[in-house]
DNA sequence: TAAGGAGTGCAATGCCATTGCAAAGTTTAG
DNA sequence: CTAAACTTTGCAATGGCATTGCACTCCTTA
């Protein structure tokens, strides 16, 4: 497992510090997009500055995407290996407004709709906000 | 004009205080979502507290809606008369990140993806980042 | 092994949404 | 017509979260 992590990093560049591979974890193991603030509560001893730097570098290496869910907080889920944050490879994301979690649900592709003339896209971000299988 | 607003009000039940009139106007007038501080600095002399609850108002009787766009702060826009900002209702939004205009792009309807059992969705928002013609 | 750079932690700042409370305005009952 | 009740508004304060400044530590390299 650490080795998977360890060469997640590699693959982008990024130096792996102790910091950056419990961040990484944390993201795998979850599964889901996580706060900042969830972060913090996971890794307990993580100081929050380092995690929100740890986050920042990871996005400028494509190690994970922004979420915004409308939470009013940001969140974070890890990319895929081949992925660029490109607008083809956005995927959906789903809040439940019972529990607050974020799904990444990268299996249901979405269709980038036509945009007006003139106009160019770059990232797109589609959320469903609902209940999640584990609320209903 | 003022007309087209009041009705607008009184359609969804609204009483049409000075204030009310003048957010919906700002945002009718503006034609994109507009954040709390826009409009702050549209309505030169009104209170920021006051255009918040208005727009809370506004929200909960379906006459504006709310845009995330990222940018950190919500974005307000105009609901169509007849919507109920059902899941079918919702529309693109797309965000340039050159000016920070948010548009509402109501004729591009967007498609609902098949979700994983269990899930019920609720609201849709769909986000395209961009450069809008204006900057292009 | 000393110097430079990268990473980390603490404290402070700043921005924006939101709330409490009191004043002003509006509606309603008597 | 008027007092009570409710609604709307404005000011001030609070609170949550993102972000930055600075100093310390660690790691790399010449």
């Amino acid at each position: 497992m650490k080795d998977v992590i360890e060469n997640k990093l590699k693959l982008r560049s990024v130096k792996p510090t102790a910091m950056r591979l419990l961040v990484l974890q944390a993201l795998l193991n979850e599964k889901k997009a996580l706060s900042l603030n969830e972060l913090e509560t996971i890794l307990e001893h993580a100081d929050r500055t380092t995690i929100f730097r740890t986050l920042k570098t990871f996005q400028e290496k494509f190690l994970v995407h922004r979420v915004y869910d409308g939470s009013g907080m940001v969140k974070y889920a890890v990319c895929d290996d081949d992925c660029n944050c490109s607008l083809q490879e956005n995927h959906l994301h789903f809040l439940c407004t019972k529990c607050s979690t974020t799904y990444c649900l990268k299996d249901a592709p979405i269709a980038i709709p036509t945009i007006p003339k003139g106009f160019k896209a770059k990232y797109a971000n589609y959320l469903i906000e609902g209940s999640c299988s584990s609320c209903n």
